[in-house]
DNA sequence: CAGCAAATTCTAATTAATTAGAATATTTCT
DNA sequence: AGAAATATTCTAATTAATTAGAATTTGCTG
């Protein structure tokens, strides 16, 4: 046996799908363009790419009247959720408590977000579950 | 040029880490016993393993008087932050704000866990920053 | 100490991920 | 239309990750 593949994009794979998921429905010219700032990023690189993230079904391949476009099947909600919660798995003990706690513990909060997020504490407090 | 290689620890590797932060330094074959719940874990291959994360800098290989053993020098801690970080900037914009809010709204916090939160929120209110 | 058992290293095979040059198809401009 | 520019696909090379069989070393037992 080797190794497996992930169920989750990769890391190159999150820039491409982060454009589509910006820019929408793209064609592959547009996803290089937008590519190219922040490195490298031949075409025939960003194809391939597409290809293989077809096959894994992130992306869909669209003809349309002008040519061929791509467009993100997975979402970027999903892929937030799916990664967050593998994280989660891995390295929080599952706990979504503990992730909270690390990052307010963490600084990474300005006394506007914390504001925030004591209002939507209050607002679901009544909340079901 | 090709693939650069991860900076984090891979999924596989974690499982391995997990082993290490849990017990503390063990020597392989206690780590391929630990491995044995949950899967196949031949020795060889868990060695081969370590090998490459002791280049990554990830575990060290301790030689003490009763033979080898194998210790994390990647703290829970480092990973837990870098990961998060790394997720954080890839697919929440860099917010930690928002991860908090995902996982508020994602219905994955008890009471009681929201309670601690906001216990903690209070605490932290005068903090500087 | 010989012999068995457990532990570890050596070596190599397999697959995913990443990269892009060359070839081909398409569009655009004069 | 013909040439030039642009876009896309084909093909293949390179490296990381994962896996483990075989060989070797180390430790224990009678």
């Amino acid at each position: 046996m080797a190794r497996p593949g992930n169920e989750h994009p990769t890391d190159r794979e999150l820039t491409i799908l982060n454009v589509l998921w910006e820019r929408g429905p793209s064609r592959l010219s547009a996803i290089c363009g937008a590519l190219r700032q922040g490195g490298s990023a031949a075409p025939s690189t960003v194809a391939t790419m597409l290809k293989i993230m077809r096959q894994k079904g992130f992306v869909e391949r669209v003809s349309s009247d002008k040519g061929v476009v791509w467009e993100a099947r997975l979402t970027h909600e999903e892929a937030g959720s799916g990664m967050l919660e593998t994280l989660m798995n891995r390295l929080f003990d599952g706990s979504a408590r503990k992730v909270v706690l690390h990052l307010l513990e963490g600084g990474e909060l300005s006394r506007k977000d914390r504001e925030e997020i004591r209002r939507v504490l209050e607002t679901t407090k009544k909340a079901k579950r």
